[in-house]
DNA sequence: AATTCCATGTCCGAAAACGGCGAGCATTCA
DNA sequence: TGAATGCTCGCCGTTTTCGGACATGGAATT
């Protein structure tokens, strides 16, 4: 049983789930995987947690640089799942990896890491957007591609 | 998140778990599945029901004959499973049944019936134990055959 | 009689397939 | 030369698929 809302962004709609004070899911109308990231029974409900993450999301749309550790994340995966993710809140605003080199930092391989970076249940908050391909190019994004360019672009990462 | 009792029978040590007002685990020391249906985290704790079931199991090995149909059971299977445990509840005490005869009564086959009786989760309560093989010898029992032959015994259906 | 098939629902383990990749090598044009 | 493109193969966690094994018994063959 989760509360959410929905939020309208300039990627689409998105909507923010939570299990208590912890934010479990943020997904863009869509998105690929969405329905395992949604699973089971939900409410519209607009718990304090989701106001929080409406104000972020109202700031980092507004091309400020909110602090995502100020959120409470608990995303729900498998142990290595988690340490991807993990992975991906170390990379600062503005900033890219290549799935290549986290792979190597993380003792995997790239192929894994993309798998996992891709089953990423918090999007933009857990920022899955700033990983590309070796040669710079971003390559795939659960949420669609056009979304991952517009997002590396407000960073400024992108022409 | 389970509550539970143990109890002291002549068939070893049985633990009975709840889950709010409705039970939904009885299960022999050593029994075959055990972790399935005391699958996550419990806690020792005597509910109402759960002393409700205790009276149940003192009169039953007492000789009595209970109602089972007093107690609130929520036994958790896939769709076939629930219906052949609903069948066997159906069994009168005293009688048997054969998992042949079961079979053809929910057209399925013998076979697929062993294997449902066999993950009864709630043991005794639930009468698995009066499904013998079609020439009348008491099979296989999760719990142990020679606690099937005990219950069978007190019964009065086995000499 | 004794043996061999098969029906039937579920679980479990093994094996194979499938990715939001990337390095290495060959081929193709300027 | 050298940069750009395409192919093959290895990488490794997860998901899907497949083959047996069961708390059996009836029908069809030997």
């Amino acid at each position: 049983m989760y509360d959410y809302i929905r939020y309208a962004s300039p990627l689409g709609m998105l909507t923010v789930a939570a299990e208590g004070d912890r934010l479990t899911a943020l997904v863009i109308d869509g998105q690929k995987y969405a329905e395992q990231h949604l699973a089971g029974e939900g409410r519209a409900l607009e718990t304090p947690v989701l106001r929080a993450a409406e104000d972020w999301l109202d700031r980092y749309f507004r091309g400020e640089k909110p602090d995502a550790s100020a959120l409470p994340l608990a995303p729900r995966g498998t142990d290595f799942q988690l340490r991807v993710w993990q992975a991906l809140l170390a990379i600062p605003y503005g900033q890219t990896v290549s799935y290549g080199t986290l792979a190597s930092e993380l003792g995997s391989s790239a192929r894994a890491v993309g798998a996992a970076v891709g089953r990423n249940p918090i999007c933009i908050l857990i920022p899955c957007h700033r990983v590309l391909a070796a040669d710079g190019s971003p390559t795939g994004y659960a949420g669609g591609l056009e979304n991952k360019e517009k997002l590396l672009k407000l960073e400024g990462s992108l022409k």
